[in-house]
DNA sequence: CTGAAAGCGCTTACAG
DNA sequence: CTGAAAGCGCTTACAG
């Protein structure tokens, strides 16, 4: 099923045929009559576009590209995927997908398959929120957006990261409006030198979190720095603090996997959150939901980041064809997910 | 850069160009000279071959469609893409993402979207083992594999399935070998007729398990049915079990979720896993490595299967060239992840 | 208001 | 051994 078989059907040129059905009939004043007979004609016949023609022809794919590290096997930010593919789809965009599991010669292979297939632009999109490394000079003749990941040093393209430095504020605020002085930190600090190299979530998180305290003049009781966060860390961390024989007031935990480690750590030793020790954590993974009792975190707008990534695509795309996005970094707001694992201390 | 440029570079014609790039100038007897001249210009110019012209030109796109129901965003399957997406670049593939959510008008939707993409093949993927609804004719025109779903009823597509039943027989067998007489079944059971309807997964499993039981003259001592299998009902089900005073000897939970949940229910009780209750599972989770103690599951093999989904779609692209693929049903082993939570019981 | 022609960038018979 | 021509299925000036 080829336009000229509709053209053909429906007696018109393919020319005639193209314009009504590419939505340009009207505009061009082609009569009612030719109008009705092409669209009849499509329908019966069961005629699609061919986008592949349409792409040669147009030199748009209506594609775009999503090259990450490992965000869709990692199941930590499908989110991502998800916002992405769903305000793709609202647009009329299909989504090439690829993965490099983080290397730099993979990735400058995916972007060369991504740019052999011409994308009408294209997501890199990071696992954990990080400065992204330099980018191919190929970029700079299309738009380009980082998800989840910061331009690199001179310069770079848009950047969507979720604002940890406001999170970070914001924990160590509910914290102390629920009373708590003696408020621990597990997963880096206790100064603003302990924070991961690696991740930037660590470090804005740190920062946000010890800024609040310090004009709180509630320093933080203790702090534990690891490089990985996962749930042995967290259980390591609790398990020392109790030793030292101290129920702690309230644990600030870097992320829900450290939190989950805390809560391992804390109900072996026959504790109760938040009645003993209150517990409040950053991600939002599906295991906050899960836990007894269920745990209070700030989310990353996974969902809301990849949305946005395309969006901006397709602002660009539209607005006069393929130029490059400007260099802004877009912080996106991490939403509380109020639970049950802070308690209000009354006051001594 | 066009393919024209580099011939004109080349001094040659761009058929000659066109022979030389794709390989077939060996075989047409092209001169070295001219042989050498072309990959030079295209090295220089830094040529790459525009897939579109050549999607048009063939008919073929070297693009695989990836429709889902939610197996990118509800991160518990995210294997499958990785696989699949491993074994695309492998072959040289692309693939086009897609999520529907699982109504199957979106279904519809995302694949005639794909199809006017031009795929060359197409991989219908789901969330939890399923039987799959019917396929829209057009789909009889080219290769399509279910991945994680089992063709409808009066044939389809082939499918790619975890071994679900021979993973129950495997979970149980484990228990019995261990030494455990008394081994209640949270999720389903006690009789076959208690497996969630719209769960494949939980019929086969439950099925497994039942012939193993059987075969041993060892009947399930309880069994929990439950429609979802989330960690509160894991919880609820081990919390009433113990309401009626007995600690059981083994839990076989129907996954990680609902095993995480017996952990809660187990430990808030003061009761030690393994040397109290011990504990087996299905789906290997990222979950299961994080509990106290380690969780022995057997896993799902996701990324084996999106391997398998792209390999046998490659497969059949290559034989004769899109092909409808035969209504085959590959079961793939579940591998056990022996871990640290069942016991040896000695013999009372 | 509608049609004929050119062209997007390739590949593939077909000549020579 | 190499080149000229046609054609994949569209869209877009350009005529008329």
């Amino acid at each position: 099923m080829t336009l000229a078989d509709v053209a053909h059907q429906a007696g018109v040129s393919s020319s005639t045929a193209s314009l009504v059905l590419s939505g340009r009939g009207r505009e061009l004043r082609i009569s009612t009559a030719v109008h009705d007979r092409v669209r009849e004609a499509a329908e019966t016949l069961g005629y699609r576009r061919n986008t592949i023609s349409v792409g040669l022809r147009k030199g748009l794919t209506n594609t775009i590209g999503f090259v990450s590290d490992t965000v869709a096997s990692s199941q930590l930010a499908g989110g991502m995927i998800r916002g992405a593919l769903d305000a793709a789809r609202e647009s009329g965009y299909m989504l090439f997908m690829s993965e490099t599991g983080g290397g730099p010669v993979q990735e400058r292979r995916a972007i060369e398959a991504m740019l052999d297939h011409r994308v009408d632009g294209l997501i890199l999109a990071s696992m954990f929120t990080r400065q992204h490394g330099a980018l191919a000079v190929e970029l700079e003749t299309l738009p380009v957006v980082l998800l989840n990941s910061l331009p690199p040093d001179g310069g770079g393209p848009a950047a969507i990261v979720p604002d940890e430095q406001a999170a970070g504020r914001a924990a160590a605020e509910q914290l102390l409006a629920a009373g708590h002085r003696d408020i621990h930190l597990i997963g880096a600090g206790p100064t603003l030198e302990d924070a991961p190299a690696a991740s930037e979530a660590g470090r804005l998180r740190l920062a946000g979190i010890l800024e609040a305290l310090t004009e709180a003049g509630v320093p933080p009781a203790s702090g534990y720095p690891y490089r990985s966060w996962n749930p042995a860390h967290g259980w390591e961390a609790v398990h020392d603090l109790l030793e030292r024989g101290k129920v702690p007031e309230a644990l600030l935990c870097f992320n829900d996997r450290l939190a989950f480690g805390a809560y391992q750590a804390l109900q072996e030793a026959g504790l109760r959150i938040p009645e003993d020790t209150s517990v409040i954590s950053f991600d939002d993974a599906p295991l906050a939901g899960w836990l007894r009792p269920t745990l209070t975190t700030f989310a990353i707008p996974h969902r809301a980041m990849g949305t946005m990534a395309v969006e901006m695509l397709v602002g660009a795309l539209r607005a006069e064809g393929a130029h490059p996005l400007g260099a802004q970094v877009h912080r996106v707001r991490m939403p509380l997910r109020e639970r049950g694992s802070v308690a209000v201390r009354s006051p001594a």
